[in-house]
DNA sequence: CGTGCAGTTGAGCAAATTCAACGCTTGTGG
DNA sequence: CCACAAGCGTTGAATTTGCTCAACTGCACG
């Protein structure tokens, strides 16, 4: 059920504004969903990663847009049939509402996030995605550090110094830009406040 | 329907890790809800303020505290009853689900606060607590500056300086500590990005 | 009339940003 | 196949912002 849709890198998958009709499942690559400000600082409200569900918002319309990271290929649900139905099936009122209470979850965690220190952003961030990955040691980064930097509320700047001090520290080796091996994981949770 | 309880200041409603069994709804006075690391440093996510709702929580277990600001009256419905009825009523389903959806939304914002500097963050604080109290010039405080600070991912002090700096260009004056008139909305919305 | 708490103010400091330059990789056209 | 441009990431120096530490003020309460 669903249809399969494919997206190049940056390419947007719903604007911000847009209505919500659909749910997705990222099937492979990476999507984020971001806010952007007046100004144009641009915030990013989360990575998702296959398997990951992504969509569901606040109201209508969407508050957030969503891009591919890298391509990436998503199911698509039809929303509205979801969102009608859900007055007449419970159960799928259920599933809708589990999938809204865990966004809110991690919602917190990221505002909970942006308190702490540069150091410790980068650290909960390594471990955050180091469990969402099955490699127990090794950490893919689909993402550019600019992206890092606006998930974190840092510039790319303070993200790619943090990134080599942990180097210089002997937590983490950098072997090319877009792979982090996790040397020393207690020294990173410890970090991880 | 449900019971109707007071709390004295800095009185706790629940605890972190608590079950979450109840709904509250604020009759008066002024709840927050915090969750605190393990050094210590605490976020304040909300404020709750006569008429609103707080205690929905992702899961079975709090992920935050929730404390009165002031000596507040609350009403507490149990939750358990709530949740077992939403799986055979749809009405209740859907009726949580816009308070999970509502509630989500909040953080989002609450999230996006804190990429903004420290006045950004004041002028959006005080407009946001205007637009929920009728009053269209004067906002009351009811929290310390320290909870301010906490909410705003901010010092005490910053809070402090920042106030008496809108309070200096003539944006906001201060007629006592917890009374705060907004003299110049425009100059106000202008850093609210 | 003290005592204690909340808030303000000041000075110095630390962390992160800004601005700028540089290096590496990648892809493209000669 | 090489040269070169473009994009991404890193590094350095100077600056800014907000934090820390400390003193001080005003106010409420015994």
């Amino acid at each position: 059920m669903g249809s399969l849709i494919a997206y190049g890198r940056n390419e947007e998958i719903y604007g911000e504004g847009e209505a919500a009709d659909f749910l997705y499942r990222v099937k492979s690559g990476c999507v984020r969903t971001c806010r952007v400000l007046k100004d144009g600082r641009r915030q990013i409200a989360s990575f998702s990663l296959p398997g990951d569900v992504f969509g569901l918002t606040p109201g209508e319309e969407h508050t957030s847009s969503a891009e591919a990271s890298v391509p990436s290929e998503v199911i698509a649900v039809k929303g509205s049939t979801l969102r009608s139905r859900a007055g007449v099936d419970p159960a799928l009122a259920i599933l809708l509402m589990g999938l809204a209470i865990a966004e809110l979850q991690r919602t917190q965690d990221h505002a909970l996030l942006l308190i702490k220190s540069a150091q410790e952003r980068v650290a909960t961030f390594l471990l955050d995605l180091a469990k969402r990955e099955a490699s127990n040691i090794e950490v893919r980064l689909p993402m550019s550090r600019q992206e890092i930097a606006d998930y974190l509320g840092l510039t790319i700047e303070t993200v790619s110094r943090t990134l080599t001090l942990l180097e210089n520290t002997a937590a983490i080796s950098l072997p090319t830009s877009r792979r982090v091996i996790l040397c020393n994981r207690p020294s990173l949770s410890k970090m991880n406040v």
